[in-house]
DNA sequence: AATAAAAAAAAA
């Protein structure tokens, strides 16, 4: 025993080594950081932590909750060891002075190259050996110390791998280095109450509890918690000392949870009627009858029916239900896009100042959710002392405290809403994947529009799913028709991930099953009695009208002509009023039909057009003026004609009396057709029947199916030669009784063998669904079974950036900038808004009112079209410095005599009208 | 021989 050293009491521990040092006002010890984290560890698993969380944890460690909670409080209490190091004390010259004289550490080795959680992970074995930890046991799963020592290297939200001769080592520091981490391991391991070693350490165990550990000490590294810690920790370090000082940090730790809105909030017993304006329809009612009086354990819930059929209202009552019975905190409410997100947040914003008895933060959760004002509207505490939320909420208890709304954090709220990408990141090799686990386990999570994904994303869910129901995690799906395939694959991943089944269940349509997660329980599913109730009281009896066409080739005069077509479905919408929908399967298409029905339309015919490729003003403009008019509510026009592009399916709220297609892949057309006569409302008499015409394109003999050359790969063209072929002979379909029967003869086709065309289409279409599965599974973490090393969960050389939730062509932000002949740069083709140099922030930096505007003027386009384009200026060198707007491609359109003029590279030539968006002319192109 | 829409990106 080297003498006692001078800031070193009896126990060994030197308050000189210092944990955190920026921003205070004196460096704060480790050994009381490490503490503080052990504390708020400690307060997670009692009070953040679900039951099925906490559950898993103490199973994977083979033994009970409050061993298990002491150990997790051990291992926070580890995870900054490595920072007993010289390498990282030296980051403080003066601390790291005054440390070196006073106590003994001649070992100065360290050039700063060893990050303090790989130092902490190469140190761990060693130090856990005296507690018995095993080191050197074959198999992986057993190799507990090393385990630990990982969870502690993963703290930063990747896991490393370090076992084998590596050149850390060295750095670590010999002599009073290697005694100050044993004495912190020693004082720490006593403050949490000496739990002994466990005899298992399971994988996805492992993976909670490194979530655990990132968010403790996240929660104790605050700046103001440290200052405030700093007068009060005690002046020694011993043993003694140390459990005191824990035992008083337990109402500073729960309160950190409290000031970051972490906990559970508790739900007031309401009746349907109390939560939503209206009474339960059919579905709701057999959710409300028939499935929340027997659910008792979490499990899987997959409801389809039409949008509009009241899916939400239904999956928010099962959630809280499932949420109560498994003792989760909430849920994740995922959405596929930004849009339907920002609109579901205020409906589930509502739901919960309704539901809520105490505060109930709910979050929003998408890249861009910094620009949604409603969101972005804070609590705001007046001069009188008073809270006041600036919204119109009946309660503030729903907004997110700051904490919530930092990076990565939103996930951890008890209810959050976002794009489903959100979740799926947790599922991808990426940075804090661990931390997005912990987040979503503990909730219901609940997808909507399970059926809008493709083959790449669906395949990201499916592992999602995996791992949810390994954590036994409740899930609700939403969705419209699914073929019966998809389907099975979704509950198939659930059930394997939860090990149970598989039960090879089938999915009604419409209606609602139930997958416990628990072997032996059985399949719950809507009644015979429900669902003919359900079909019945909703059938629609849409009249099918397959046109031949000539696609955009040959002569207008031609009455096969497309162009003719179209005037002539639409005579009456012209003639006789009402309103029509075109839908278009490509931006140019769109566009062009768009000139041809404005220029053939008369006066009183409001011919509007809607795709993508608008600046998102503009875009949001049309949208808003289109459901304005023709939503629910709307003032609705004498005659309206919407030409299109597939943002028509998307979630926009629209009822026209009339709807016009080109041909699409069966799901999509179904999807489309539910956009006519969606409302009740008198129609013109010429619409009285819900009528949906498909323009089906045909070769030079007016038969043949073709894929005209135009639509590219945007469809495969087996869906659509399948769905060619189901549609004829077919005059009427029935909705929702026939649905599933079209789907499932397209998507999961029985006899295509006779025909060698399809088939081999059929097989081309497969193999690329194959393709695209296996892209998913490049990026993706392993399953839970069978997991042996947690460096799987971080391995690989993507950036974090790069992690991709969506397969495609690139994509690009482009923003159409003008230069006039004086070499002036503008943001408008009048010249009148200059193109801003700088922010009018501090040092010239952008406010977000600022980036947001400019974002607001670019246009989403493929990446490949800007191919061979040179732009002859840049942006300005300040828009480098903001994240957002240093990835905008600029697009410099001339300001002629005569007006803004084009842009041309290779064989292109591109301009921006205001009413057809974005035109890219190819040049050579029919 | 050509192409929809969709998402993402700061922590201790």
């Amino acid at each position: 025993m080297e003498g006692v050293e001078l800031g070193v009491d009896h126990d060994g521990v030197d308050a000189g080594i210092w944990g955190k040092s920026n921003h205070l006002p004196r460096p704060y010890p480790l050994l009381w950081h490490l503490i503080d984290t052990a504390a708020v560890a400690g307060a997670l698993w009692d009070r953040y932590l679900a039951p099925n969380q906490r559950r898993v944890i103490a199973e994977g460690l083979a033994t009970d909750d409050s061993h298990a909670k002491s150990l997790i409080m051990f291992w926070a209490g580890l995870h900054d060891v490595g920072k007993a190091t010289p390498g990282f004390q030296k980051k403080d010259g003066s601390a790291f002075d005054a440390l070196r004289s006073a106590g003994s550490y001649e070992d100065v080795v360290g050039d700063g190259s060893l990050r303090h959680d790989t130092a902490g992970q190469l140190a761990l074995p060693g130090l856990l050996a005296p507690l018995g930890y095993p080191q050197l046991v074959r198999r992986v799963s057993d190799r507990l110390a090393y385990r630990v020592a990982q969870i502690v290297g993963g703290h930063h939200g990747r896991f490393q791998q370090t076992s084998g001769p590596h050149g850390g080592q060295l750095q670590l520091g010999k002599g009073g280095w290697s005694k100050q981490r044993a004495a912190l391991v020693r004082v720490v391991h006593e403050a949490v109450g000496s739990p002994k070693r466990p005899s298992a350490i399971g994988a996805a165990a492992s993976v909670l509890v490194t979530g655990v550990v990132i968010l403790a000490d996240w929660l104790a590294s605050q700046e103001h918690f440290l200052r405030q810690q700093s007068s009060r920790v005690p002046q020694y370090t011993g043993t003694e000392a140390a459990s005191t000082h824990l035992a008083a940090l337990s109402a500073p730790a729960a309160a950190l949870l409290d000031d970051a809105g972490l906990g559970s909030p508790s739900f007031r017993a309401v009746r349907f009627d109390d939560l939503f304006p209206h009474r339960p329809n059919a579905l709701q009612r057999s959710i409300i009858e028939e499935l929340l009086p027997v659910v008792d354990s979490p499990g899987l819930l997959v409801v389809t029916a039409a949008t509009g059929d009241g899916k939400t209202e239904a999956a928010l009552v099962a959630a809280k239900r499932l949420a109560e019975v498994c003792g989760a905190h909430g849920f994740f409410f995922a959405l596929p896009t930004m849009a339907t997100s920002d609109e579901m947040y205020r409906r589930v914003r509502a739901f919960a100042a309704r539901l809520a008895a105490g505060p109930a933060p709910v979050t929003l959760l998408h890249s861009m959710s910094w620009l949604n004002a409603e969101y972005e509207a804070r609590a705001v505490v007046d001069p009188g002392g008073a809270a006041e939320v600036v919204s119109d909420d009946p309660s503030g208890d729903v907004v997110a405290p700051e904490w919530l709304r930092g990076p990565k954090r939103g996930l951890l709220a008890p209810m959050a809403v976002g794009t489903v990408d959100q979740a799926l990141l947790a599922v991808l090799t990426t940075k804090h994947n661990a931390l997005r686990l912990l987040g979503l386990s503990g909730k219901v999570f609940v997808v909507d529009e399970a059926h809008a994904y493709d083959d790449f994303t669906t395949s990201l869910l499916c592992h999602l799913l995996n791992w949810l129901g390994a954590y036994g995690c409740p899930v609700v799906l939403l969705s419209a028709t699914l073929p019966s395939s998809q389907a099975a694959t979704l509950v198939g991943a659930y059930e394997e991930g939860a090990g149970v089944g598989p039960t090879n269940t089938s999915v009604p349509y419409p209606g609602w099953t139930f997958v416990p997660a628990i072997q032996g329980r059985a399949t719950v599913s809507i009644s015979p009695t429900m669902r003919e109730a359900l079909v019945s009281g909703r059938t629609v009896e849409f009249t099918l009208d397959v046109r031949p066409v000539r696609h955009l080739v040959g002569s207008e005069r031609d009455p096969a002509d497309r162009r003719a077509v179209v005037r002539q479905v639409l005579a009456p919408v012209a003639e006789q009023g009402g309103c029509a929908a075109v839908v278009c399967n490509t931006v140019s298409d769109a566009q062009q039909t768009y000139r041809v029905v404005r220029d053939w339309a008369s006066e009183g015919v409001d011919v509007v057009l809607l795709h993508s490729r608008f600046p998102a003003r503009r875009r949001e403009e049309i949208t808003t003026q289109i459901t304005s008019r023709l939503g629910k509510e709307g003032n609705r026009p004498k005659s309206m004609i919407v030409v299109a592009t597939q943002v028509l399916e998307q979630s926009l709220d629209l009822d026209f009396d009339l709807l016009v297609t080109d041909l699409v892949p069966m799901a999509q057309l179904l999807q489309r057709a539910g956009r006519c006569h969606r409302h009740h409302r008198t129609r013109p008499p010429w619409a009285a029947q819900p009528r949906v015409v498909v323009l089906d394109p045909r070769g030079p003999d007016g038969v043949e199916h073709v894929r005209p050359a135009a639509w590219g790969d945007v469809y495969a063209r087996y869906l659509l030669r399948a769905t060619h072929l189901r549609l004829m002979g077919v005059d009427t379909i029935a909705v929702p009784r026939a649905v599933q029967g079209h789907v499932e003869a397209v998507y999961v086709p029985q006899e295509i063998h006779n025909d060698p065309v399809l088939s081999a289409e059929h097989n081309e279409c497969r193999a690329q669904a194959m393709a695209e599965r296996g892209t998913a599974e490049l990026g993706v973490i392993p399953e839970p079974v069978g997991l042996a090393d947690l460096v799987a969960l971080s391995q690989t050389e993507t950036p974090e950036w790069r992690a991709s939730t969506r397969l495609g062509a690139e994509s690009e932000r482009v923003l159409c900038c003008y230069h006039d002949p004086d070499g002036m740069q503008w943001l408008d083709p009048q010249g009148r808004i200059p193109l801003p140099q700088r922010g009018s922030g501090p040092d010239g930096r952008f406010r977000s009112e600022e980036v947001r505007a400019i974002l607001q003027e670019t246009i989403p386009l493929r990446a490949d079209i800007l191919t061979g384009y040179d732009p002859p200026a840049a942006l300005p060198a300040s828009w480098g410095n903001n994240a957002w707007l240093k990835r905008i491609r600029p697009l410099w359109l001339p300001i002629l005599p005569t007006g803004p003029g084009p842009a041309t590279w290779a064989r292109r030539s591109v301009h921006l009208d205001p009413e057809l968006g974005l035109v890219v002319a190819t040049a050579g192109a029919e």
